[in-house]
DNA sequence: CGCGACGTTGATTTGCCTCAACGATTGTGG
DNA sequence: CCACAATCGTTGAGGCAAATCAACGTCGCG
């Protein structure tokens, strides 16, 4: 068995257990793919049909507005799932645009797939409701984050909790991600 | 069957199918509760084993800090579900408070039921993945809204997204809510 | 080499907060 | 049923955290 799947399976192994011919039919619908620095895996616009489990690398999600600016949902590395829930779900164009910080590779599952995955392994049901239960504990830590700190205490909750990240990706981007201006990051970080 | 079980059997058949004795089953663990305006549910600081579907009423979590500013995490309302999802997740005492905002009616299931019940009938591992992949997609909106909008921006998307809520909450915990001072928003309703 | 991406620094502006005072409404105990 | 406190919203003066705008240095890369 390649590498990847060796890989992938071990994540899904911390959630549920599957059989050998449950294991061989999941990897069955995985669509390899690479995307380059810089490349688009999704574009605002287009309709998002994919989950996407990263094998290597680094990518954000973000929203453009309406003056260009960008704002970063999230960072996806290794093991890591991203892509645009919303449209994901209802099938809308994508309000999130992902590219990759580096060079990277993924698995994809389409959504119809998807669907027939829950059908025939509910088991699947089980992992990705804990999946996504984790990820909305996150997202709703990162509100009160927002609510309650100032631009240094979640620049400082920032390093601590991804201390990864910070070595990967860009300030400019950093400082999106915690809601400054790439100006003012740096100037709290001189303070430090 | 008492009319308070018929409405939540309702709310789950939005998501999944049960037999009759499925229905018996799930109702036979939950509990009913009656909270009063300004009561506690949760208390931060203690364990939160308990996951709470709303009968009618309105309730709202929030994070008390240290300077004794509540920020509010979130709203619940006739049908919604509501917890310290990481407390509940972790067992670790809670962070957020909840309490009534008017009289409230809820049916508690326990976090030990909770998962015989995943045990029992998979079919309910489906409808929590689909709860929770709902509110992970309206939080990492929230978040998004917190780094892309004003203050007044914030305000409109609330009153146009929650309109019932608007009647029905105290201004100040609206502000809470969007991230101002209640001195803040009052200035800004002015202007509208 | 030269260009574009990235970080830094400073001057100025602004969105929102803080603090304080004051009415209106609600609720509660005497 | 009234008196009083507590809660809630409003308004204004002043202050600060963070944004904006502009200029400049550095690095990596085609």
């Amino acid at each position: 068995m390649k590498k990847d799947y060796k890989q992938i399976l071990n994540h899904i192994a911390k959630f549920i257990e599957l059989t050998k011919d449950e294991q061989e039919y999941f990897c069955s619908i995985l669509k390899h793919k690479k995307v380059r620095r810089k490349q688009f895996l999704v574009e605002a616009g287009e309709p998002c049909n994919y989950e996407n489990y990263v094998i290597s690398g680094c990518l954000k999600a973000y929203y453009l507005d309406n003056n260009g600016f960008e704002h970063i949902s999230h960072f996806a590395m290794e093991d890591w799932w991203i892509s645009d829930a919303y449209a994901f779900l209802t099938g809308e164009p994508a309000t999130l645009s992902i590219d990759a910080i580096e060079d990277s590779e993924l698995f994809r599952i389409e959504k119809t797939e998807m669907e027939k995955l829950y059908f025939q392994i509910p088991k699947f049901e089980r992992m990705f409701r804990i999946l996504f239960q984790n990820s909305f504990v996150v997202k709703q830590r990162r509100v009160l984050l927002h609510l309650s700190q100032s631009a240094k205490e979640r620049y400082l909750s920032f390093i601590e909790k991804y201390p990864s990240l910070e070595q990967r990706v860009p300030q400019n981007q950093i400082a999106s991600y915690i809601g400054v201006t790439p100006e003012f990051l740096s100037k709290m970080k001189k303070e430090l």
